[in-house]
DNA sequence: AACCAGGACTCTG
DNA sequence: CAGAGTCCTGGT
C-alpha cells in the first residue's frame, strides 16, 4: 500500500542515525523485522515517487503495522512545515535543497538504541553498524533470515573477550572463540555495553524513559555507562523521539561555529545549548539536516 | 610503519 | 571545574 507522506527513504537509510543499522537493501525495497506490540513481522518498503510504498507479513493487523512504520519513519512530522522554517533562516535555508525528505529513523527497540549508541562513540558509521550487525547475527533470533536484536538478559551474560570465553567454556582452542562482544569488533565499549544491559535489568527501566520530560530522561540515560552528553542526546532524539534534543558534536560544533559565529571556536556544550536555545522542538531536525547539509555541500570538507 | 579520527572516562592540578 | 591522557580499530 501507498503511504502518502513525503518521504527520501534512501538518504533517511543513509544517515547513519545511531537507531539501528540500516534496513537490509533487496532490491529497490528496504526491509527488517519488527516487533509490532510484541509480535514479530517483516517490514518492507520501498520509495515510490514521494511516497512510500509498504507492504508487510507477520501476524499483525494491517492498522498496528502501519502505525508502527509511521513511527519509525517519523511520518506524522509536517516536513513542509520545518521547510518553511528553514528557508526563513538565512543561515539554514539551503539545508532543505541538499537534504530534501530526510526524516527521522527512530529506534523501534529503545535497548537496540542505547548499545547501537554506545558503540557508535569514538567510531565510525560504518564500523557501529557493523558491529550493531554482528551482534543481531550472533544473539539475536533468526526471522525469517532476519535477526532480532538481542534482548538484556541474553546480553547481560555475553562474554566480553576471547580471552573470558576461552577460560569459561571447553573450546580447546582460543582462535575459535568468536562468541564474544569484542569480536564484533567494539574495542574498549564492550563492557559498557554488558554493564548497561545490567543496568537495565536491575535499576533503570526503559519504558519509564518516553514518561519524562526531556531533562529527566537526559539525567536518566547519563548514568548509563559509555553514555555521555553527545550519545545521551543521540538515544532521546534517534530512541525516543525527543526532538528538542541537539546532539552536539565536533561536526556539529564545526558547522554552528562556521554558520553563526563567524568561525569562532566554540566549546561543544555551548553549541548544544546555543541549539536547543535557538532552535526549540526543532533541535533535531536541523541538527539532522545541518550533518547532512554538510557532508553533501562540500562544507564539511572546507572545515576539515 | 607511524599516526590520526572519533567521545567517554579517569586522573590530575 | 578545566585540561590531558587513554581506550580500540580501521583508515591513511
Amino acid at each position: 500500500m501507498i503511504i502518502k507522506s513525503p518521504i527520501d527513504l534512501e538518504l533517511t537509510q543513509s544517515s547513519g542515525q545511531t537507531s539501528q543499522p540500516p534496513w537490509k537493501k533487496i532490491n529497490d525495497s528496504y526491509r527488517e523485522v519488527v516487533n509490532v506490540n510484541d509480535k514479530l513481522a517483516i517490514f518492507d518498503v520501498k520509495q515510490s515517487g514521494d511516497y512510500l510504498d509498504f507492504n508487510f507479513t507477520g501476524d499483525v493487523s494491517e492498522n498496528e503495522a502501519v502505525s508502527r512504520l509511521r513511527y519509525i519513519y517519523d511520518l506524522d512530522f509536517d516536513l513542509d512545515e520545518f521547510y518553511k522554517y528553514l528557508s526563513n533562516h538565512s543561515e539554514l535555508a539551503d539545508m532543505s535543497d541538499f537534504c530534501n525528505g530526510l526524516r527521522l529513523f527512530l529506534a523501534p527497540d529503545p535497548f537496540e538504541c542505547v548499545i547501537s549508541s554506545i558503540c557508535s562513540a569514538n567510531n565510525s558509521i560504518k564500523r557501529w553498524t557493523k558491529s550493531v550487525s554482528d551482534i543481531k547475527q550472533k544473539w539475536g533470533d533468526n526471522y525469517n533470515g532476519f535477526y532480532t536484536f538481542p534482548g538484556i538478559s541474553t546480553l547481560q551474560n555475553v562474554f566480553l573477550d576471547d580471552e573470558e570465553e576461552f577460560d569459561l567454556t571447553n573450546e580447546e582452542d582460543i582462535c575459535m572463540c568468536k562468541n564474544n562482544l569484542k569480536s564484533c569488533g567494539v574495542g574498549y565499549r564492550a563492557p559498557y555495553m554488558r554493564k548497561a544491559s545490567e543496568l537495565f535489568t536491575l535499576e533503570m527501566d526503559l519504558l519509564e524513559i518516553p514518561k519524562m520530560t526531556y531533562e529527566e530522561a537526559l539525567e536518566s540515560i547519563l548514568k548509563v555507562p559509555g553514555v555521555g552528553p553527545k550519545v545521551a542526546d543521540c538515544i532521546l532524539l534517534y530512541g525516543f523521539n525527543f526532538k528538542e534534543a541537539f546532539p552536539s558534536d565536533v561536526w556539529i560544533k564545526r558547522i554552528v561555529s562556521y554558520l553563526y559565529f563567524d568561525g569562532k571556536d566554540i566549546s561543544v556544550s555551548k553549541v548544544r545549548e546555543f541549539g536547543m536555545e535557538e532552535f526549540g522542538d526543532y533541535a533535531g531536525y536541523v541538527q539532522l539536516y545541518m550533518f547532512h547539509y554538510a557532508r553533501k555541500s562540500g562544507l564539511m570538507d572546507k572545515l576539515k
